[in-house]
DNA sequence: ATATTGTTTTAAACTAAATTTAAAACGTTT
DNA sequence: AAACGTTTTAAATTTAGTTTAAAACAATAT
């Protein structure tokens, strides 16, 4: 009983490791079971197959990572201060977990469709409180009336993209990781303004 | 001569298709052996590697495509003028191009560090013309002071993200495929709105 | 016209990786 | 300790990409 969830847990700790470490598909079988210690076919025992388990673990980790951004954008923040808080602290999950990335990189690429039926990353997005909030304000005459759908999606392509096209903005800007993740931090505040700014009502 | 010429082609064409039909990684070699009725190992005579032909192909799409978007950015259009059709013909492109955003995808997916090496992509990224052109308004106070890196990735993050996760929005907002291309239409006004807004030097 | 040389094509082999199978080992319950 | 379910193992199978060695073809020189 013990050594069941040994086993288990075993090869998910290793599988993650190595994910991290040389990337999805880079990372045989193989490797995860003589990483772990076990058997070959044990990997295809526990999790049905490669593909499974790599779920398992993105879920996982998208699960750890983003009970705070949904508690943000469900808060009765103000507008401003949610927004800001939003993205800043979307941006440190992003730089604390690479992983995150590549994972979110490799699902997009292996079927698009896929991201739909994960629950856990469907959940962070529309969020009902949110697009209530900004129509609402809308209608306060608080902000410009806005299109909650395109705030959302111009709000989190501006957070993530970048994080995708890393290497390029790197290589382009000649920017060391340190000053990569100076950019990055500088984006916690620019982002937030031109969202702000786009919601202002003055003319 | 000309069977030269036919075989290469041919290859390169039912690679084209088969990638764009079930994806890069769900396209066998065999597969595209035998839709182009050739012999497998000509696949590895006339280019290199799978991954080799990919390249060949994707290099090719993004090259047909981009000039326009070159010539918008280096052109001496006034900025908003320029923004509004840079943005509007970008679009223009991955709406009819739907191949362009999954090879992206497939490119980031493998190794984000190979888009670098990648002379097309990394010629449309940062040109000199628009950075200095949003330097220059900004010192004669036409606009507020902007830093172009930034502005440049809120501009393509804006741009191409949603297309990465379309099955996302569109199932989060119940949009049918023509519905969807309606929303990605409005945000050729949406965009540069937003963008023009963050430039405007008006406190 | 035929031999030589270079190019294109073929069939078969090789390699590496994921997955499946069938049986062995282990534990629990009766 | 017998029977049953669960876990583990070693070996086989399958599927891909790539390589090899030789055959077919084409062009040119003898």
């Amino acid at each position: 009983m013990a050594k069941n969830k040994n086993t288990e847990q075993k090869i998910f700790d290793a599988a993650t490791e190595l994910f991290v470490e040389k990337g999805v598909d880079r990372t045989s079988v193989r490797d995860i079971a003589s990483k772990a210690g076990i058997n070959l076919a044990l990997m295809n025992y526990y999790f049905r197959s490669k593909e499974n388990l790599f779920d398992a673990i993105f879920t996982n980790l998208v699960q750890k990572n983003t009970k705070d951004l949904i508690q943000i954008l469900d808060s009765d923040l103000a507008l401003p201060e949610k927004i800001r808080k939003y993205v800043s602290a979307y941006i440190d999950i992003l730089i604390d977990n690479p992983l995150l990335v590549s994972f979110f990189m490799a699902i997009l690429h292996r079927s698009r469709e896929k991201i739909t039926e994960m629950e856990v990353v469907s959940n962070l997005y529309g969020r009902e409180i949110f697009t209530q909030q900004i129509i609402e304000e809308g209608k306060k005459g608080n902000i410009r009336k806005t299109d909650p759908s395109h705030f959302f999606v111009d709000m989190i392509s501006m957070i993530t993209f970048p994080f995708a096209i890393k290497p390029l903005i790197k290589h382009k800007n000649e920017l060391s990781e340190e000053e990569f993740n100076a950019f990055i931090e500088e984006r916690k505040t620019t982002i937030p303004e031109m969202l702000l700014k786009t919601l202002q009502p003055c003319e």
